[in-house]
DNA sequence: CGCCTTTGACCCGCGC
DNA sequence: GCGCGGGTCAAAGGCG
């Protein structure tokens, strides 16, 4: 029932979430390493056009809006994720090659919401929890995924470099939302380059890992600062990458704060987000892939 | 009573 | 053209 579920939900805010794995797509550009998730959801666009033709009230529609696409991982034991909207379920079905169920959801904080929501278990880890949320809400967020939202944006302040942006001469996902505290880049997984200097190459390797540097504490339980595993550009110096992000991934709160700041983003600078990927693939990789073997997460299969 | 979940049916796109 | 699979609809029933 739908109080049983939002226990659940609440539970699980508390307790259970190890990491995740979140991701900003576009749809109109697939990396290999995204191609089957992708397939699970690519069906989406198609479907939400027909509802807006099938007469929901959709009155943001866009193609624009309609790419608006994140994908969150998270340890939950919970059915759903609680982000702090409020969701309706409209359906489950049982996915080929997947006997757990997937379920959809609507955004019920408003009428004529259009974003809506898929959740699935992870097959090769059932305690993984893969959320995929799609389009624009149209009215503001709730109280709880608003603060979350602005603690988690503010704070962590997303920025992403697609394949072919400079990350130095293009204005950034963070320059969009006025963020300037952090310093995000895309990270070769085994080479050692400076982001700052596009000449190595490094923009555009679909294998490489976003990272993100923030000048001050999370907020979170735990001390958050999100360094480069390579650059030794952190102030503190004392934390590996990876004892870093497993910090941020063992903490529940981000899970779900990362959750909600990109979807409040996406609600804020939809349109703006989706233009800049009509010409990019905008992705935001995963922070806990570089302790997805310690914590039992995956990257996308 | 209102809102929710459940669940079978239906619709549509895609591959063959 | 047909079958399959994913996504959505909508009726039915439950709960607070």
């Amino acid at each position: 029932m739908a109080t049983n579920q939002k226990e659940d939900d609440n539970k699980n805010n508390g307790d259970g979430e190890l990491g995740l794995s979140l991701s900003l797509k576009s749809p109109q550009v697939i990396n290999e390493d995204d191609k089957e998730e992708m397939a699970n959801f690519a069906p989406v666009q198609n479907k939400l056009q027909r509802s807006e033709l099938s007469g929901v009230p959709n009155p943001i529609a866009s193609p624009l809006n309609r790419k608006a696409r994140v994908s969150v991982r998270a340890r939950c034991q919970g059915a759903t994720m609680n982000d702090g909207c409020q969701w309706r379920k409209y359906g489950q079905k049982i996915a080929k090659g997947n006997p757990c169920p997937r379920a959809y959801y609507r955004c019920t904080v408003a009428p004529g919401c259009p974003v809506r929501k898929q959740v699935q278990r992870c097959l090769e880890d059932m305690s993984i929890l893969i959320t995929t949320y799609e389009g624009t809400h149209n009215h503001p967020l709730p109280v709880g995924a608003t603060a979350m939202a602005s603690t988690a944006s503010a704070e962590a302040s997303f920025m992403l470099v697609d394949s072919s942006i400079n990350p130095l001469t293009q204005p950034s996902f963070a320059s969009y939302y006025k963020y300037p505290s952090t310093i995000m880049s895309r990270q070769p997984s085994s080479t050692n380059i400076n982001p700052s200097d596009p000449s190595k190459g490094n923009i555009g390797d679909p294998s490489q890992k976003l990272v993100a540097t923030s000048s001050h504490e999370m907020g979170f339980s735990r001390s958050s600062s999100w360094m480069s595993s390579n650059n030794n550009a952190s102030p503190r110096g004392d934390k590996s990458l990876a004892e870093n992000v497993s910090a941020i991934a063992l903490d529940p709160k981000f899970t779900f704060a990362v959750a909600a700041a990109i979807s409040s983003l996406i609600a804020k600078e939809g349109e703006n987000i989706a233009s800049s990927s009509s010409t990019n693939n905008w992705i935001l990789e995963s922070l806990s892939a570089n302790t997805s073997d310690k914590k039992g997460l995956r990257q996308s299969p």
